[in-house]
DNA sequence: ATGTATGCAAAACATTTGCACCTGG
DNA sequence: CCAGGTGCAAATGTTTTGCATACAT
């Protein structure tokens, strides 16, 4: 099991939950799933798995650099695998679809944004609200609603 | 009274919590508030109002373009009067102190990588989170840490 | 007057924590 | 065996809501 190996790596033990929840963010790589996500879909795979164990999971992960935690408008955090690499996110606010992206030319002037105004950068987010054109979104036609400012 | 205009133009009556919030927002509007921060500032004024109507009042205003809302990392929100400009923040991550921005060739940026991934752009959030070389601010040396992804 | 607003308290949510029990190395 | 991990329930912090009262128009 790959898994193992990556949480034996950042000094956790293999756990049943650990294990199960590493499974299943590599799983659904793609989306951006809530703690209660995680909580539900283990649930519904028969897994005996505690909300507040998934929190805690999930918290040691990002502690670790395993997975990475965004606070996207709406009050609640989502998480997904870390791959190493920064990239920021386009979420359609009619399907919650969320494309990641990077963009060489927005990080440099993020840069020197930050050093105009004195400031040394940690890190970022930088997050965009619409409405995608997936056939399958429910949202066909009408106006744009942001989540918040 | 200006701000009985305001209130006023956008369908609400005009009473004293709306007045005295929209006075508060104004006079702190170099400051991001949150409805804490309202609720407090009125309490230590000496005027009488709930929490919950601060919420309620800072909501509508909202509605009504008054007040823009963002959710910076940390699960809470912060208000700030509307100027109709669209403009970006950088969070100093240890005193909290935000300044705004924007930058034209990011909003290209951005407009372009919607087009390009099929979205139709409603709105955006772009959060830089560092710290500032205020003389004021008490972190002054040590390791940047993120207060989140 | 009369439909809205307000204040208070309770509810709703996402998240964290205390604690007794269980388990991986 | 035993430090660390887990489940449950209770606590937390923010925001919302129900309801009786008070107020703007």
């Amino acid at each position: 099991m790959a898994e193992d190996q990556e949480i034996r790596k950042v000094g956790l033990k293999v756990t049943g939950p650990r294990v199960k929840i590493l499974e299943l963010l590599e799983k659904y790589d793609d989306r951006h799933v809530s703690a209660e996500d995680v909580y539900r879909m283990l649930l519904e795979a028969g897994e005996e798995i505690g909300l507040a164990t998934v929190y805690r999971v999930l918290t040691q992960f990002e502690s670790a650099g395993l997975v990475e935690r965004h606070n996207f408008e709406g009050g609640y955090s989502v998480f997904e695998l870390s791959r190493g690499q920064h990239h920021d996110h386009i979420v359609c606010i009619v399907c919650g679809k969320v494309v990641e992206f990077t963009d060489d030319t927005i990080e440099e002037r993020q840069q020197a944004i930050a050093e105009e105004n004195g400031f040394e950068i940690g890190d970022h987010s930088l997050t965009l609200y619409g409405r995608c054109r997936d056939p399958e979104c429910p949202g066909k036609q009408g106006a744009i609603t942001t989540p918040s400012g």
